[in-house]
DNA sequence: TCAAAAGTGTTAGCATTACACCCATGC
DNA sequence: GCATGGGTGTAATGCTAACACTTTTGA
């Protein structure tokens, strides 16, 4: 380590969504120790000198949180390092987006927290340091790629039907979409092949979809 | 700072972007000492302790190329931090993206570096550390400001021909755009007001025009 | 047979692309 | 008057958005 290299302290926090009961959820923990005791924050916590950033970000996750599956999604977001930000001094944060699959696993809280929950990630509860703003990023974010990507597959287990991504859809862009108009438009995107189809007691069976071996790749197909 | 965090440096590294005999032009480095001395590289070093990520980034830009003049753009990248991206140790780098307005200002080797120049960003020299993969992943956010957003003003000065603009779009995107198309598309946005004509010598003056002081905001006009 | 959920087409407006000639100026 | 660079319009095509009823199943 070269010697003008200056006392930052690096860090991950990690902003976790599911769908759950038709709703954006985040995960949330809460703190055990100062400051901001007792408030609400997102997971997270300072990088191992030898541990790549994605890898903190998911230990951290787990370590505070219990979740247990393996995320469908990882990304890194923004590194948030206004002095200041955190009264113990100077600390970059290097901040990551998760999507875990549908479902919202259950949790705990962990290591250095005292508890851990879903909550509307519409609505958060007022949360430590700039974690607002870090929250507010990464809903941007993950708007984007249901938009321009195929995020939107990421929050569904292997198999799902059409209305099942239309509710993620709704669930993060928190507007209702237009039932025919969305089946064009994700079916002609031509991301998706039939599964089979599921009974669900009442009602018509719906058509089960899985993400397509098909891959588009400058307007061309291309299998993988 | 709390005990537990681990001995990580942070860095930040710049890829300043300007168009000069329409090209889009890349500021490098050559660096003077090991690792990798003589190569080029992106300009970059390490954050102080109560200094911010920005700040940081056009001190370093300032220090080791001399450039003078304020930025038109500057926005963070990405933060690159997989351990053994240096050999000096755990170095993590938060990346940015800076725009300087045409015309590629004088450089010059500063501090710690052999010398500073322009080169093409799309044809650019071999590149110490994983720099060659910083600069494509600016090339791409490049674009996408440029294709979403308004970036490519950015590039320019005050008042500007339409001609002007067109060629920032053809350097960075590297290929001919269509003169009429291009001209309906620019002004159809109204982003644009006119600001008198430029008699060149020969040939037609060319209308002028400067950012509007008009905004777009969710498909409404606001003055801002 | 009714309630619940899934499925299905058409039209109008708008944006995108392709394409070739005239205009104003300096020399 | 010619070389240089700036400016202009239209038609075809593709994409987006609005809109209501039928089908299949279980109870």
């Amino acid at each position: 380590m070269p010697t003008h290299a200056a006392q930052v302290g690096l860090a991950v926090d990690v902003v976790a969504f599911t769908i759950h009961e038709d709703q954006l959820k985040v995960l949330l923990v809460q703190r055990r120790t100062r400051p901001h005791s007792e408030a609400w924050a997102l997971p997270g916590g300072f990088v191992r000198e030898d541990e790549p950033l994605e890898d903190a970000a998911l230990r951290e996750l787990r370590e505070e949180t219990g979740v247990s599956l393996e995320p469908n999604h990882l990304e890194q977001l923004y590194a948030f390092g206004q002095p200041g930000r955190d009264p113990r001094g100077r600390i970059v944060s290097v901040t990551h987006l998760v999507v875990l699959p549908h479902g919202a696993p259950a949790v705990y809280g962990g290591y250095g927290a005292k508890d851990a929950a879903w909550f509307n990630a519409h609505q958060p509860p007022e949360l430590a340091f700039d974690h607002a703003s870090i929250l507010e990023h990464a809903l941007r974010r993950v708007t984007l790629r249901l938009e321009y990507g195929n995020l939107a597959l990421e929050f569904l287990p292997d198999t799902f039907t059409l209305p099942e991504l239309q509710n993620v859809f709704e669930a993060v862009l928190s507007k209702k979409l237009d039932k025919r108009n969305f089946r064009k438009r994700v079916l002609t995107e031509g991301s998706l092949d039939p599964a089979g189809e599921r009974r669900l007691g009442v009602g018509r069976p719906a058509q089960l979809y899985r993400r397509s071996r098909k891959l588009r790749l400058n307007g061309q197909f291309v299998v993988h």
